[in-house]
DNA sequence: TGCAAGACTGAACACTTGTTCAGTACGGTG
DNA sequence: CACCGTACTGAACAAGTGTTCAGTCTTGCA
């Protein structure tokens, strides 16, 4: 899980994220970190001073990686589809617990996951501003909430990848799985779902 | 909270299940049950064996609550627009703890939440089947991926909602808030967000 | 070499947790 | 009336929690 040549500060950070990601951090322990992580409890204290304060720098941490993943996007990929989730897939490695901490963090009301949302939300809007000055959008009225209902779109299949791999017999975040949503969310997006009640 | 007259076994039941609701299952004590319901906390033993018991009581009666709220929607109501939220908001007494509890059993593992995504989407699949059938969608040779992201979109809402408040300013579940979503949502699915690459 | 600073631990602390249990009050039935 | 079952309580228990602390081991610098 982490490299064996890791500082002992390093090990607890890694393991109290995937511990907080799998289970939430309120159902974690300081002594289930420690043993984790190969150390005693009070060392945990001893570097970061309280449990709070740990999952404090977790969270800062968290929030560190998109900063970069979002820089690094910004700069060699074009604005393809300002997804939060293609761009998660895309950026992190196979096994990384990160999707599972956001989405504790999307669901609890910690100011982490407000600063995530927020900041998300913002870059919807831009994107979708600038897509409508290019006239690549239909017109709206209601700029603000098409964005919000856009990203909260993206997010939900993050929120319920499990439930829809149950339903649907497929992992979304997998490579087939992706590939068949995104394949539904464009279609949906730029020819519709549903039909217009007056055709013509 | 509740009616002054219930039993002790009932206000244990709705106290539990606002205190569920609000902080999560995880963070709530038989002790802080026994003190928003007014009786001693060996009660709560007492009436239900265990805080388990308790919690899968609570489960249930959700269920059996949104069993109810389908039924009656079935037989009163044509089929209108599917959407789970608004079936929540109409069918619901506006302080309702309901919606946040949904969002707690959604997003924990348990099997309560399980069931009932289960069911959401075989309604999803089921609605979208007749409507196909009645040519009132596009075609696509992915339905079960289709029913997947529409429901999903619909669960965002609520899961979602303090930080689309936060963003936007409006409380989406509320009635004005819910309308300008109704109104982006509609739009999407039938006129579409992005203009097609290949215009003509 | 001596010493100071940091990494690190085991044991203990005060507290909260779910649960048990003996016992009280009460309401209906024989 | 006596009796029994049920609702209900206060006190206690064992286990788990975050945190403290005195003390050991190691490392680098004077």
């Amino acid at each position: 899980m982490t490299s064996p040549n890791a500082t002992s500060r390093e090990r607890i950070l890694a393991n109290a994220l995937s511990l907080f990601a799998a289970r939430g951090a309120d159902a974690v322990s300081v002594r289930d970190i420690a043993a984790a992580a190969g150390v005693s409890p009070a060392l945990i204290l001893h570097h970061f001073g309280s449990r709070e304060r740990l999952r404090q720098e977790v969270d800062e941490s968290v929030i560190a990686t998109f900063d970069y993943l979002l820089d690094a996007e910004a700069t060699t990929a074009s604005v393809t589809t300002a997804s939060v989730v293609e761009l998660m897939t895309a950026g992190l490695p196979p096994g990384s617990p990160l999707p599972a901490y956001v989405r504790q963090l999307v669901l609890t009301n910690s100011p982490a996951g407000s600063k995530l949302f927020k900041r998300w939300y913002e870059l919807t809007v831009n994107v979708t501003a600038q897509m409508d000055a290019a006239g690549q959008t239909n017109p709206t009225d209601d700029p603000a909430m098409r964005a919000a209902f856009l990203l909260a779109n993206d997010l939900a299949l993050l929120l319920l990848q499990r439930h829809i791999e149950d339903a649907t017999g497929v992992d979304p975040l997998s490579t087939a799985g992706l590939q068949r949503w995104a394949t539904i969310a464009l279609g949906a997006y730029t020819d519709g779902v549903f039909v217009p009640p007056h055709p013509e």
